[in-house]
DNA sequence: CGGAATCCTCTTCGATACTG
DNA sequence: CAGTATCGAAGAGGATTCCG
């Protein structure tokens, strides 16, 4: 176990269980759905063989993480989110909310891993339930992901409002700057602005060291 | 600065900036105001001078703290969060409200430091507009504050719906096990309960290694 | 006195190699 | 496949010293 801040203070507490480096990149790895310990290493790159075994294990001790073997014949080993460590999805939302004003645009060739949209949407999407009737359809690049009525899903939409294509760079200039250039839009355009509005990220940083 | 975790992601890019270790602490401490450096020192127990000074530096670095001198006389430096840094106080609430639900209550004699009650009630009633016209005001030790249409604020209300006494424990239990037994309620107990209800912590965990 | 830079020890990280 | 063992490099923590 890493070293304790000490303080009674909900925060701290809650870094002493999930503020070492790493820990909350392998809870943003099992919000996708129950992962075996090599399929997370491989998606951390970077990050040592014992430093995820020691992470994993604080992780169970905390009661973030289960772990339990499949039922025969695959029987391997997963993890998978608690209920409290499915908690951690609005933590992990909020933090890619505020990490994406500095982040900047995707380089058009970055490679993005498959199912990037429908987390995106379900992060800028956190927690607006303004836009009730709202139905937006995104398709960008080998992507497609729909927003509707408050929820998330991927794949198309049922009778969109609008569909917007665009490749990640142009996503982001949508939602980050409020900028339609980059993107096609067939349909309602001020359902695509009533969502853009409604995710309300905040400007854009200057480029930071 | 720390290492990176090369990852084009605005989680890893946001742990880029605030994941090591101290770094979200010194912006809970920023969130009170600004502070001096031996302030934030003294805040901040177990923190290295050295370790301090190279996070402010990365913070400023990266547009989440801003580091000035106050008008003579006293020209001493402060640290204040940037509009950018302000942006964490949803991060820090979000993880306080998940953290707080494995934290157990404070012992009875446990030292709070002044101002916690805002704070914790910050965090608690954060995003919650579910309770437009809810006014109670909340004694706790030796801290009053209040929570009036959907806003918190230091000292007394004006004309509660409720005044909740308690200590701390008792208002511990209040939200996060929905215990009235240990607080004493004058008023409209419904509006506490909405209140309660409207926080949603979720359930308390029970205690972890 | 406030705000660090330095020094030193200890722990943790990250990479590779190895094992049930 | 799921980790443990090992080891050099980096970072944390504590005390002290330095600077304005």
């Amino acid at each position: 176990m890493g070293r304790s801040y000490q303080q009674y203070c909900p925060i701290a507490h809650a870094l002493d269980i999930v503020g070492e480096r790493w820990s909350l990149l392998v809870v943003r790895e099992l919000m996708r759905g129950p992962q075996r310990y090599s399929d997370l290493h491989e998606r951390l790159p970077g990050c040592g063989t014992n430093v995820l075994a020691a992470r994993l294990k604080r992780l169970e001790e905390a009661g973030v993480v289960h772990r339990h073997r499949l039922p025969p014949p695959a029987a391997s080993m997963v993890y998978e989110l608690t209920e409290y460590g499915e908690g951690l999805r609005r933590v992990v939302h909020e933090l890619a909310r505020w990490g994406i004003r500095s982040l900047g645009p995707p380089a058009p060739d970055e490679a993005l891993h498959p199912g990037w949209l429908i987390e995106a949407l379900g992060a800028i999407t956190e927690l607006q339930s303004d836009t009730p009737d709202t139905r937006v359809e995104f398709r960008v690049g080998a992507e497609v992901g729909s927003f509707s009525a408050g929820v998330v899903s991927q794949g198309a939409a049922d009778e969109p409002d609008a569909i917007v294509s665009t490749d990640p760079p142009g996503f982001y200039h949508l939602f980050v700057n409020g900028d339609f250039e980059q993107v096609e839009i067939t349909g309602d355009r001020d359902a695509v602005g009533r969502l853009v509005s409604a995710a309300a990220l905040g400007p854009p940083l200057a480029l930071h060291v």
